[in-house]
DNA sequence: TCATTTTTGAGGAACGTACCTCATAAATTG
DNA sequence: CAATTTATGAGGTACGTTCCTCAAAAATGA
């Protein structure tokens, strides 16, 4: 039985580091929270002294008296998508958990067919009443601008479920578009082994810098590995279902060919019910993304073969928590932050969230 | 643009809910923290305060006044697996985190041959000096007495990556053994399409609940689905590197039909080694457990197809919530301590986990 | 050296909650 | 109705930190 790690009796507080550095409480506080008028040399004891004692601050009592509490705003796109609706319920549960340790959420919806009411909703953001921001917004010019504006007043935001990367956004939450179009790549290519034909790829949109890099990373891995199949040029649906409808079913009636069909966006719904209209269920190989309702019974009934997923819960937890640490100036947790690119068949397929899940004081 | 939630300038406290209710503090104090001597009548007028002024009870403040600090132990066995050992590495980089909440963590290991001395250990932990236990261990009868005794004495047990359902345990954190078996099976019979042979299966032994249950879903998967696949015995290597050399290269040697190999539990870098040494890399489709370093490199070389997984990081940070949350007697978050199964395949690789994660005091 | 600036110390109030004591008010019992 | 039990109130201290003020000490410049 080996202790590999041990207890102190009671944890050493700043009044500890303070005897131990031979200087006053006023020092150390002035050290710890970085404020000015303390000499190098100073500072340097004060530090000896906390590795010393391996000291590490009470969050707890340093958040009680700060008395600060942390209103972060969340925006998303205003769409019907399910994706969108499942992560704003994720956000809404992740900041009830969060209330308790003094974060609010404000959860605002954008129109997306205008960038300038977002832009002029970030512009309304000040520091004094915005600890974070979390967005989920396709990177315009507008809202490109808007985000470096945010961020230059100092308020601090994440891109969320598709990342921003020329704002200087703090930190992207979410999984690499190209890495989960790869992923989608194989499985397409592995489930379809001994079979040569075309697969059928149908995005929302191909501005959307997502589905660009989804169907680079999936084109790449069917190039390279499995020479059988052949990706056909991308049907765009613009979220319109009876789009989807008429075009995919036009596409199909003229490929005869076609052995997968890989669904880079939304569309779930409309596509099963494609299938289901033309009696075509089963007869292909389907790859999607995001776990929605749709999708979790497309895969239950076995017409949809695999998801691609990112977990809502975990977006919306590790925005707030980022946004937190960012608040604080803490740093994050990496590993924590790193979000998986799921791979969900039916029979890894987690249960449905119940939604009978009453938090409240105890 | 619609505000979705707002905010209340300043959250209500417990001096509110005592001005709400017509009652003193002291009694707002004794209802909610259910101490006697408060009628019926009183308890309901202060609930019902705190739900009209949506109260959510300060954690940090309660715990600051509290000053309790949660000793946990996690307890265990000391082998030599790389999963193990990743889940070590986990829980002591999840207990430097929790350290910033008054939480510590006291990471024990034991010898996997004698349970009585886990047995022991278990006996002597007593609820003034440990708030909760997560424990990695078989369920063998030694096993069950000691944490039904340890239950009995009231200090909450999670069992960690292996259930004991029939200890009262008060939570498992881990993944659905069955169901990753199920996992495994469909994506050997989906990756062995138009193939037709046998699968080899090889486990640590098959005495350990999650071998079983893999492998009991792996079989209903195959024979319902894939009924050119034949799952045959299991080799039980205990673990030893040289015995799975021996067994399954005598195995594969006598049996030419083999398209799949599934690795039940860990021998990764065994299984790599014999393949390499036949010349047989990449012939077969192999499925394993566990993301480690050596499942990891398998991947990506590609004699690995897929590995069925669960996130060491999460498990450990999920063990401490949900200990933390036990010892609070506060609910737990169901939605957040749902283990994924996740499929690794090597186009989603998480990125190896950096060792120079520094974590002090800001 | 003296004047000035910089650095440090001492002390206290506050954050929201827990938990203690003692006194008093209210309800219950005989 | 008095005697007793039970419920409630008032007030305090504590937790570990932040952040403030004011005074004193030390370092710096001329």
């Amino acid at each position: 039985m080996v202790p590999v790690q041990v207890r102190r009796m009671t944890r050493p507080t700043v009044n500890d580091i303070a005897r131990e550095a031979g200087v006053s409480l006023a020092t150390v506080d002035r050290v710890l929270n970085a404020r000015p008028g303390v000499r190098p040399k100073t500072i340097l004891a004060v530090h000896q002294a906390i590795d010393r004692l391996g000291y590490v601050r009470d969050l707890a009592a340093a958040n009680l008296a700060r008395s600060r509490s942390y209103r972060m705003v969340a925006l998303l796109p205003d769409t019907d998508s399910q994706f969108v609706q499942t992560l704003a319920t994720a956000l809404t549960e992740a900041a009830a958990l969060a209330a308790a340790s003094r974060t609010e959420l404000e959860l605002l919806r954008y129109p997306p067919e205008d960038m300038h009411i977002l832009a002029a909703r970030l512009a309304r953001l000040q520091p004094e009443d915005t600890a974070g921001v979390a967005l989920m917004a396709p990177e315009t010019p507008i809202v490109r601008d808007a985000v470096r504006a945010l961020r230059g007043r100092g308020i601090p935001l994440v891109a969320l479920g598709s990342d921003l990367p020329n704002t200087g956004r703090d930190h992207f939450v979410g999984i690499d578009s190209h890495a989960a179009g790869r992923t989608a790549g194989v499985l397409m290519g592995r489930f379809c082994r001994g079979l040569k034909g075309r697969v059928l790829l149908i995005a929302d949109s191909m501005l959307l810098r997502d589905s660009i890099e989804r169907r680079r990373g999936f084109d790449e891995v069917l190039q390279a590995d499995f020479p059988d199949l052949d990706a056909m040029p991308t049907l765009e649906t613009h979220g319109a279902p009876d789009v989807l409808h008429r075009i995919v079913g036009d596409r199909l009636a003229a490929t005869p060919d076609v052995v997968g069909i890989y669904l880079l966006g939304s569309g779930h719904r409309a596509l099963a019910a494609l299938l289901r209209d033309r009696d075509l269920l089963g007869r292909f190989v389907v790859i999607g993304h995001e776990l929605t309702p749709h999708s979790r019974s497309a895969l239950r009934s076995g017409h949809l073969d695999a998801v691609i997923a990112q977990n809502p819960g975990h977006l919306a937890r590790s925005a707030l928590r980022v946004l937190r640490a960012k608040a604080d100036r803490q740093p994050i947790d990496e590993g924590q932050e790193q979000l998986r690119i799921e791979v969900v068949i039916r029979e890894n397929l987690p249960p449905e969230p119940a939604d009978d899940c009453h938090i409240r004081a105890a």
